[in-house]
DNA sequence: CATGAATGAGATTTCATTCAT
DNA sequence: GATGAATGAAATCTCATTCAT
């Protein structure tokens, strides 16, 4: 691997565990094997590193979820896609959700674009607006309609952590959960 | 006002702002009007006033919360009586709550006891234990159903922060986000 | 007992302990059970504190040496009264003497006149200029003959402390321990 | 010279003058000619830096006197030579000394393992102990014999320090001293 | 006199960042 | 490009001392 990514893995276990301020820099290059100069030959700044690292995480989630969502000819069966992929990139990314939603509420947000945050929501966006016009998904504002899923997905997430189910039980409670969430936008 | 209040004021206003660790307790001191030594005489050190913060807005929130939500014969009614007591704190605590999801998200999280942080979460349980006991509500586990209404409350919230409606409007999305909650959950 | 006496003993203990510096006047404060500002009444400031302790031990070693020798007949006796004394009251205050050789090798020393300090040789002084005109004690400098005489006994009582030897023993062992002293300097 | 070296140099003198805690970290730093932080990177603290400047000095007593005390073939000699050496390095390094005292009656003390403190001993309690056997000293404990030797040295340095004699005086009286030291033990 | 809350100067220590090698 | 010693600004926290009650 080379450094630069090192140094973002180093970073991302160390800022979750002991948040931002409380990683020093030269804790962030020992874990990652490099010496400290490096790290600030690679980023400018701390603060550089914590947004690049943000930046990345939010690409390989989007990535993902593109890659592992087919289309299909049924709405609600693309999704249901949509809807498993960001769930199980998120159970299989512990540490870069918690990552996320520590960035996304400390004063470092204000250092990013809001277009930029927002980027992640196309899809969903997207194939909510056919939904509409389709006339599958209830006629609500989009922004609203991507409120209720996100806020229901973050939220499954915490309570799947803190309940620590098997995979087939994990699996259930995310199916079940998708009904509920069909339902309620349809 | 007395000085610790003033200090826990001054401290809620700067840790939304600046972060925790981006806020020294000099500049607390300072805007809360005291003495630097003062700040320490009241709070052992800088963790303890962070910790101290939380507790006091959950308690003042749990207080408005039970103040401020009548019981009636109706469950659907007491139901809403706590949704919309909830929703009302958080919306004219803004500050207090953005501090709360801060401080959930931190490494200082930890320094609580578990107990201490679901204690918030006591009415609302105990109501939708009897809701489902009397059949009205789906028969579901409670912490599941605690964390499809919380999350939608949070994120209800953050999309009335977004949209800076009218007080009508907000009312409106308020109520109209309550019936598609009821109907998921009955 | 006095308020000034309860704080010069809290003092004595915490600064045995701590050191002078690890020493908080707050917590000397509270140990001797008075409050933070009392003893700001009664010594104007830290150092005079300090100073006073010194001060205050020193008058009750010489009361105590000067009270309990006898003033005998024989010069060997008189001198033997007086080096008994000092050691049985060093023995029995050790922690009053721990404090005096701390007091004795810090800076606060260069705060008491050089001749307060003598004042605490001055019966052995005057002794042993007797004994030297009387031919018994070798005719050496006074001064020369307290720093044998005061070197031995500081050296003893530490032997002493590290062996924690029975009553018995540790008569012995002074006892000897005179023996050897009379043979140097007669 | 390293800048360990400056600093321990540095701290050694100001300690002496101003006491442990008289000196903040921060002077030493300064006389020392590096910065601040440069102190901490060489001592991870204060406490530290204090013992480490004792065990320092200790080191380098022991070694002057193992590289200036020939060993001859009579007992007398070699323990002269020993004795010599002791108060001479002492006598050149009259601060280093006066260190070595205060850190020994301070609460400091306690950060090192006994043994490391007796270690500078061993060589005087070997010697002794070739002279008992062979029937020159006087039979008793080695470590009484050792306080008996090591008072009188120390107390006779501070005669010294306080006397400020010539060279050949200083010469005399410790020559002398030596007599009645070997007197007093044979 | 006694009290103890308030003060603020000052101490130790940390850490992002630089730069000579 | 990589290194890590050096830097010094800044942060947290302590504590002798004051003074209104």
């Amino acid at each position: 691997m080379e450094k630069t990514n090192k140094i973002l893995d180093a970073a991302l276990k160390l800022f979750v565990e002991y948040g931002f301020h409380g990683t020093p820099t030269s804790k962030i290059a020992q874990e990652a094997g490099v010496a400290n100069g490096t790290l600030f030959n690679k980023f400018k700044t701390k603060d550089d590193l914590i947004v690049a690292l943000f930046v990345d995480i939010e690409l390989r989630m989007s990535k993902f979820v593109e890659e592992n969502s087919k289309e299909t000819t049924s709405f609600k069966d693309t999704f249901k896609e949509l809807y498993f992929a960001s769930l199980y990139w998120i159970i299989d990314n512990k540490i870069e959700f918690r990552f996320v939603q520590q960035f996304k509420t400390s004063p470092f947000l204000s250092l990013i674009a809001p277009e930029e945050i927002e980027k992640a929501h196309k899809p969903i966006c997207e194939l909510l607006q056919k939904g509409i016009e389709a006339g599958v998904i209830k006629p609500l504002p989009v922004d609203y309609l991507v409120m209720l899923i996100s806020s229901l997905i973050y939220g499954l997430n915490d309570y799947l952590i803190k309940n620590e189910f098997s995979k087939p039980k994990q699996h259930a409670v995310i199916s079940d959960t998708f009904d509920l969430l069909w339902d309620m936008i349809t």
